[in-house]
DNA sequence: ACCTGAACACCGTTCAAGT
DNA sequence: ACCTGAACACCGTTCAAGT
């Protein structure tokens, strides 16, 4: 695995910028504090980002993609059941780091706030975990083929939503409480 | 019924500012706006509430007492069957009412900034929910005793994540949708 | 190519002062 | 009791100027 390491202005813009939308949201970005954060001046965040619109489209761009990816890897590494066990674990990455939230959850709460280019960004991101979940429940055969793409949805949806409630009481053990409960119903794939 | 329509500012208020925080939340409430709508200004709203924290909290603690009402209501109307049937339909019109999120759910996603008199009234939404729908699956048998907290929680996940997807597509039939695959696979009672 | 100081218009919030 | 003008701090954005 090549892993890149980017050092440019622009990378630790967008990584600080991620860190930020996952604990505020797209209304708690502000080039002022991501600035002093990257060590430059406000204006010049300017300079690679146009706009807050931009910004806010390039990290949920970027989101998407990094997901996307490492779904990949967790196809590769076993097979389909195997897969659909681990991820959930996504989900749970981000709580146990700062208790942050999924961009995309984020951004959906925000949604009548958001510019449409973010609007269409995170959009993808859904789309890019749906078609994966769809894609493993046919392979694992758990679910008949015609249902995979809507269960997959309320798996996406289900997850998202253990997620937020975790993060609402900063309580790890709730969220991996509420996947077992999701197992147990036959939601979730044990 | 006793319906009482209290045409106080305060109450007016309180209103206008539950309906900007469900589509914008506690960072998108403001003082200017909400003023303009109750027809003062901004500088009044603060002989009402001293403070963004103090009407946060207001506004949060109403939402779940009337929630609380709300449900009692579902509870008299018929037997606990019927009343879970009916429970999902309490977040579809939130998204009917201009594609508004529970307010839970939004001041979830916005955990880190809330003043923590804001963060303990939404935590009593959520344990009013749970409460009940425990409460429910218990009398309707639908699952054993012991796991009924444990599956009220994961029922109130669930639903929450729905409303949320459903809202960053603006589709109420996605919600629908979703809320139909959650019966087919046994997590929310059909 | 990349960065900055300084400024602009705007907005959330505060508070002393009004009636 | 209820409201307001005026001020403050902050934020997104611009731009001429610096290296």
């Amino acid at each position: 695995m090549n892993v890149k390491v980017n050092h440019s202005a622009r990378e630790t813009i967008l990584a600080t910028a991620r860190r930020v939308a996952q604990a505020h949201g797209y209304g708690g970005l502000n080039f002022r504090d991501i600035a002093e954060e990257v060590g430059i001046k406000a204006a010049s965040v300017y300079y690679h980002f146009p706009s807050k619109a931009d910004l806010g489209a390039a990290v949920a761009q970027r989101y998407w993609q990094d997901t996307k990816e490492e779904l990949e890897g967790l196809s590769l590494a076993g097979d389909a059941s195997a897969a659909l066990r681990r991820y959930p674990d996504i989900f749970r990455r981000s709580l146990e780091n700062s208790n942050s939230l999924c961009l995309c959850s984020f951004m959906s709460a925000e949604y009548d706030d958001l510019p449409d280019s973010v609007k269409s960004e995170i959009q993808v991101f859904s789309d890019v975990n749906v078609a994966w979940l769809g894609k493993e429940l046919d392979a694992a055969g758990v679910v008949p083929r015609e249902k995979s793409v809507k269960r997959a949805r309320a798996i996406f949806a289900a997850i998202s939503g253990a997620q937020l409630m975790a993060r609402s009481r900063s309580d790890i053990a709730l969220f991996d409480a509420l996947i077992s409960s999701y197992r147990e119903a036959g939601l979730v794939p044990a």
